[in-house]
DNA sequence: GGGCACAACTTGACTATACAAGTTGCGCGG
DNA sequence: CCGCGCAACTTGTATAGTCAAGTTGTGCCC
């Protein structure tokens, strides 16, 4: 079953933008355009934009073509996924060090985190060490589902994207959830963090599922503040409740 | 001029949402029942529709009713506006003790806040603890531009909810920036919230703008953690970057 | 060179239509 | 009572068209 056409227009749009191919503030093509690229009536060429528009990573208004939202705008939590897109959208460099990467038997507090059944006795597990511009900027625990681990165990962890590898392995990726709160540094955290146990640490714990709802991956990454924060912008549309 | 009929629409549809008669699970009018109530072709109708749903308050699928969905989908970051909104959402009790609320000159760090020019020379200072349960569960520290503060010298600030009282005295908001990030407790935290200064805690801060852009209010509220977190779900479409 | 008018371009909103895909309800037969 | 088939309903996608509102560019005149 082919996907719809505007799917398909907003997914190439949207890869354009994040590739950086179309620059925040450039213009993208005008409606008759890709109606002409994709041979389409206005119809799905104008849903596939509203999409953009809605994810927040184009802007514009009547009379001129629609331009490239501003990363403020539209990243706050769509980085929430990739460390080094967000570091390089904030212009500094990321680094990191792959500190253990070990297949394992699953602990109970691994099991919990994956939602194991009592089929499975092993996990893979990665600790590893996020840098900005050369220096330490937060800790990354990850539990992955053996399936998913073990490809890792045949790649250099530290010589690019582990999602870009396991994707280009077959894993599909389909939801996540993010829970953010803050913590006080344990030991592991001060030694590779360089800061006093009991600091003051922001934490972003994330499930990540298949397209199945099967957990796959579970992440407890931990930032020094200062360095990191995250934001959000409400728009005009102010709700509130009380 | 008049509104687009799809804006109305959406309106009316989002506000039966947000008072609860359309409540989670609730089917909504069908596409060709919005039609005949509003007069309308299928389009501005659908698109009403597209934008509910891309709010995350609608759900459903092809040849069914869309319905309302539930809460935890819509409000992750809807309620950072409100925390007596937040707390009963979840089921708990809030409460508030208001320690201090004080016009005073405005200190150097209040107007870099406030984005005060030269020309103002005072501003409303409150600090408050919330409660959950009866036990404190964050401190708040707001500074709000005279204005709209010495609103609030006239106001019982313990006996309900500041936002409906600035409103109802013609104040309107517009526009919200959060920040999220991790803190250590200082001596004024360690005394209210009950922990050891230098603690980690929860920080969100907030600036708060009408609709000529202006900041009348930053507030700086500290969380105990373990209570309080911030979540958020990515939908099917799980885009990433490496 | 600057300002104005107009044409061309562009997006926003809406109507009408058609077909595909999916859901729900009803009637009939076993 | 249950299952199946079919009709009615419903949403998802797309084409074609029209008009309003706004922007941009060009040419002409001062």
């Amino acid at each position: 079953m082919p996907a719809p056409l505007h799917e398909l227009i907003a997914e190439q749009l949207r890869g354009r933008i994040r590739s950086g191919e179309l620059a925040p503030g450039a213009s993208i093509p005008s409606e008759s355009q890709l109606c002409a690229e994709w041979q389409s009536s206005r119809g799905p060429v104008r849903q596939a934009l509203a999409t953009l528009r809605a994810e927040g990573l184009l802007a514009g208004g009547q009379g001129r073509r629609a331009v490239v939202s501003t990363p403020a705008l539209a990243q706050p939590f769509d980085t929430l996924l990739s460390y080094s897109a967000w570091a390089t959208s904030i212009g500094r460099t990321p680094g990191q060090k792959t500190l253990e990467l070990a297949r394992r038997p699953a602990s109970p507090l691994a099991r919990e985190r994956l939602g194991l059944e009592t089929g499975e006795d092993h996990v893979v597990e990665e600790l590893r060490l996020r840098l900005l511009d050369g220096d330490p900027a937060m800790l990354e625990r990850t539990t992955y589902a053996l399936r998913v681990g073990t490809l890792l165990l045949d790649f250099d962890t530290d010589s690019g994207s582990e999602w870009s590898y396991l994707e280009s392995h077959g894993v599909a990726f389909a939801a996540a959830r993010h829970v953010i709160d803050a913590v006080a540094a344990d030991a592991v955290d001060a030694a590779h963090l360089g800061v006093v146990e009991g600091s003051p640490l922001l934490r972003q714990r994330r499930w990540v599922r298949d397209a199945d709802g099967a957990v796959i991956e579970y992440d407890d990454d931990r930032y020094l503040p200062g360095l990191v924060n995250f934001s959000l912008e409400n728009g005009p549309a102010l709700t509130h409740v009380s």
